[in-house]
This record gives C-alpha cells, structure tokens and sequence, in this order.
DNA sequence: ATATATAATGTAAACGTTTACATTGCTGTT
DNA sequence: AACAGCAATGTAAACGTTTACATTATATAT
C-alpha cells in the first residue's frame, strides 16, 4: 500500500517513465510537468521503494561495514563517521560483525555476492591468505582500514601508527629521557608492530641504547602491561619513561607503579598509544596519540563511492591519516 | 554476471520456478532434483539475490537500527548484539544516525517509507510529538529502546533505572551512609529523572533525610559532575556519600575530591551509574551499576523479529532489562 | 506552409525472484 | 485398464523502477 509512481503517474495525467524522469530530475522533462509531478508526489508522501530500485539498477546504494570480532570504543566514531559520509552521497549503511557465528570470510563473501551492498568497508586487523583469496574472489568495490597498509594490492586507510610512534619518542627525547623502555602488542597484530618498529628506528636515529630488558612484551590488556610495568619496575637499571603501544597497557603501568607507591611522571614517566577515553581522566592524564577515527571514516567512505561511481581513479590507493601527539600531564 | 537461478535451472534442466523451490526448501520437490539442483548451486557458487528477493516478497529482511545524536561508548555493544541476533534469525542490519544532516524524524520516514527496512530499532533517549506522530504514519514494524517505558502505545526494551537507582540506595543504607547526596542529570532526560525517582522514594523509603541542598544538578558530563561535587564540598554539613547519575559526573566527583586532598572512599564515598569502562579502573574502582547492553539489544531484536514474522503477540511490549549493581571500592 | 530538428512524452522490456495456477507423471484402487 | 488423487514440475505473472526505443508535440528554418 505504498505510494508508487504508478499512482502519481495516474493522478498527473502522464506516464511512469514521465514520473521517474521527474523524479531523478536528470532527464530532461518539461518545467510545468516536472513541477506537477513533484508536487503530486509530495502531496502524496511518495518515497521510492529502494529495494526496487537497487533491484532494477542492477547495484545497491548500500554501503557494508564489516566489523571484526572484537568490542573497541571507537568503532562506533567509525561507523558514525561513515554513516555520515555515506548518507551525504545517497547511500546507506550495513554493519556485520564478524564473530564465532559469522567468520570474516563469510561476512567478505555475504558482501560479494548476495548483491545487498554495492561496495564494503572492511575494518580489519589483520590479514591473511584466506581472507585475500576472499577479496579477490569478487567484483564488488571495497577498503580497507587497518593498522599496516602493506596488506597487499587494496585500497587501504591505515592510521600512521609507524610515525606516530616515532614522533613520541622525538618528543621524549626533547624532553630529556634517556632510558626509554616500550612495552609492546600481540606480536600478530600489525598495529603493534609498527609501533615497536617506529620506537626501535626513533631509538636508533637518536643513539637511545635500549636494553633488551626493556623491551617488555604485553597484549594490549591493562594486565599485560601491569604485568610487564612490574617487570621493568624490577630491573636493576630501570627505564625513566615507558612508551606503551597502547594506552591499556599504559593505564596498567600506572597501576603497577602506584601500588609500589612510586609517583607519575617523577618517579617514571608513562606515555601511551591510542587516546582512550579514560586517559584524559586518568591520574596524571595519559600522554598518548590520538587516531583521528572520524577522519579515517570519512577517508575511507569517501574512496569507496569513489569507487561505486566508477569514477576516475582506478589505481590502488594507500591513505595514511595522520594522528596526533596529545601532551598530558603522565611524562 | 553473478549466478542466478536460470543458469541453474539450465544446467539441471529444470524450471527456474523448480529451482527456487528447491533452495528454499521448504516445498515439495523430489529428493533427487533437490541434491542435483543444490549441488550445481553450490558448484556455481551461487549466491541469491537479496535485493531481488525483498523486492519481489514485498518485504524486507534488512533491520534498521536508528542511533541518537550522540556517541555513546555502548553504542557499539548494542549494534554488535542487534546484528549477532539479527543474523541468526537471517536478517542484515543497517545503521542511520541522527545528525545535523539528519534529523531523527527523517530516520523514522525513511525507515517507514522506502521499503529498505522491514523493521527498526530505535535508540531514543526523549520522545517527543513530532516523532511520537512520525511512529505512528507507518505500517513498519519497530520496537525502541529507551530509559522510560512511559513514551506511548509502542514496544519498548529499558533498562530499569528506577529500581537500580532505589536498590543503590538500599545498598548505601546497609552500608550505614546517612547522609546521601545525588547529583542528577538534564532534567529533560528520561533516565536521569527516573534515577532521581528512584533515588528520591528509596530516601523517603528508609528515612533518609535529604537536604534541599544535597539535590545537586548536572548534565552527565565530568565538568558537571566536578562542579556539583565542589558545591556540595562547600556545603557546612556535608554528605558522606554522593550517589552521581552517572559514571562520568562520577569520575567528576573524583577530581573535586582529590583536588582538595581527600580521600576516597575514607572522607566521602562516591558511586555512579553506568559501568563505563573506566569506571573499573578508576582509582578507586568505583562502585556502579552496569547496564545490561547485550541483553537489551538481544531482546529488542528478538521482539523485532517477533512483529516482522507476524507472530502471534501483538499486544504492546515493555520489557525492562535488569541492570547489575556493581560493587567496588569507591564505597 | 512545409520540412527538419529537437524536445517531451509514451511504450514496453528488463532486472531475479517467488508463487498462483496449470499441467504432467506417478501410485494405488477398482 | 481406467481413474482418482496427489506429488512433482512447469508456465507465466507479478513486484516497482529504470531506460532503450518509439512516437508525438513543439520550435526553427526555409
């Protein structure tokens, strides 16, 4: 019992492609009768039926997002932020979480080839044969966000977790530590690598010795990193600040430090990764790096219709969005 | 060029209508057609047309979930639950912000009248005429999810604010706190006034003497909450505990407090309302309640998919999820 | 006024699937 | 062997929209 353009068409005396014209306005249709029709349309409440036209397009307007098996805060910034950008070019947008149910490939291939979506946006931290042999088993457009953007041929938005990491410990460095020790991530998860990779070369361009024994391994976990916190702690020479690869694992050091009754930043500094929203409350506030989400959102949607409307740009993309130092009180 | 149903058909030398009937399973066709046209489905990849399929069934098994203009750090647990129950029911979610760019009303048009949706969850936090009106001008099912079940005739998931907030009072008074203060929330948000009820009768309940002067206001934010605590710190008898409407207003308190010296929860005991992530990790861990997210997703969409199928239960649904008090060291 | 070009509109097919209805094939009963 | 009854399958229409192509109306040039 919807409207269709069937019933304007009826009512303003023309035919259906007449109404279609004048409603995707692009065609070219007399002033008067576009007019008619519009109003009549409005008068109405006509809404087009999308399934329809998607259907009758042969593509969708419906852009997936395909979200990975874990709770983060800032997924919702994303998805607020593509929804955004989506809904600003026309198009909707589908989340699927991938969890024990729904493997990510299953979600890739629901994606691909069930015609629902008209492009996707994989938020994915990691890659693997399975799922690039899944990304390349269709025709569907899509992007990539992920933490490394050397992930294969794909357009990819990655955050600057590299620089960003060296940039800390430029700043650590201007600030007079010497003895800087990093507590790092899963060693699975490109993210962390990067990061420890961006500390070790900022070390070694700025002659910082680092101790193996100061390279302490976490899990992105507040218990790894007190964990890891306490470890240092025990150290016969111990580290004036602790750069976390994340701010988790940072947030355990203060816990680790605070419970031996060991002050922040006089005793031992702490800096961390990421800009959780617990570290601008945290005692002292957390030094961190703040990943701009809503930008990378907005980098990534944008690609994609890119892509949708098949414009231009046909070569693989790689976007780093930069990131950036947020001085606090913790160093 | 993605597979359809005449190729099948072709190749297994049926009707495309035997074919259909065969993936969908549910009517009668010979077992043998049924394996043969299964398995060339499957060796052709075959994958059905969604958007072909909703077209032609005149309904849609896309849910639509329509978030408020804010970003909640629950959000994303609430999306992940609504999509993890949709797909196990065999529906798809697709999210639509409100914005700016989109006000909630034009959510709720669009999700009644393009036919892109089947259905909607809508996370409301106020309700209001003009959208109680755009509820009522369609045919789509919907349920909401809200902090009041007291916004209309409609299916609604809350979470039980009043009872939380009156079994936290209960807990402070067994605790032997006497001099309890809250700090509420906008006075035109449904969960903060239901917390303040629930504060209110609970204190009349057990003949808790409330202060005029001990009602503090805020707004659910950290400043809000700071500034309220500083009041109430000011105050020549001071309460012994303060009971914030929320986590944030909470952690508010706790800088006040901090500020001048004092000690939690030795000088004044503080609890909140939310179990932020954060919270758990506050120094000290503050005492809360936490909201049931999962559930309250999970049981909204179960009740969505309920009306979408046209079961039985037609009569409207107010379903309140119980919230868990969370005990920690704040108190 | 006529011919021509072009603008406006109409007609009808197409998209992939489901499904009401029609037809065929098979089984068992007489 | 004939027929009823039902199971299996086929035929074709339908859903709402877009769009290629056909037709008609209008404007322009002669």
């Amino acid at each position: 019992m919807p409207i269709t353009i069937k019933q304007i068409a009826k009512k303003a005396n023309v035919s259906i492609a007449t109404v279609s014209r004048a409603l995707s306005g692009d065609s070219k249709v007399r002033e008067d009768t576009k007019k008619l029709v519009l109003k009549i349309a409005k008068q109405l409440n006509y809404n087009p039926n999308i399934l329809a036209r998607n259907f009758v397009k042969g593509k969708s307007n419906i852009i997936g997002l395909v979200l990975p098996d874990i709770s983060d805060e800032y997924f919702s910034e994303i998805i607020r932020s593509i929804d955004d950008t989506s809904y600003l070019n026309g198009y909707y947008t589908m989340v699927m979480s991938s969890h024990e149910n729904r493997s990510l490939t299953e979600s890739i291939n629901t994606m691909m080839n069930s015609g629902i979506v008209g492009g996707f946006i994989l938020l994915i931290p990691f890659i693997n044969s399975e799922i690039k042999k899944a990304l390349n088993s269709g025709s569907v457009p899509f992007v990539l966000i992920s933490g490394d953007d050397d992930i294969g041929d794909f357009d990819v938005v990655t955050t600057d977790n590299y620089q960003s990491a060296f940039r800390m410990v430029e700043f650590l460095v201007v600030k007079g530590y010497k003895k800087i020790a990093h507590i790092s991530g899963p060693p699975d998860n490109n993210d962390a690598s990067l990061r420890k990779k961006g500390f070790l070369n900022a070390c070694s361009k700025y002659k910082i010795d680092v101790k193996k024994s100061w390279l302490a391994k976490g899990n992105f976990t507040m218990e790894s990193g007190e964990k890891a916190c306490s470890k240092l702690l025990n150290e016969k020479e111990k580290p004036d600040v602790i750069f976390a690869a994340n701010d988790m694992m940072a947030l355990g050091c203060y816990k680790a430090i605070h419970s031996i009754g060991l002050k922040i930043p006089v005793d031992i500094a702490i800096t961390g990764f990421d800009d959780i929203l617990i570290s601008e409350y945290a005692n002292p506030s957390l030094t961190t790096i703040r990943v701009d989400t809503d930008r990378i959102g907005k980098v990534a949607a944008e690609r994609l219709i890119e892509k949708m409307n098949g414009s231009i740009n046909k070569t693989i993309q790689k976007k780093e969005i930069a990131s950036q130092l947020v001085i606090r009180s913790s160093c």
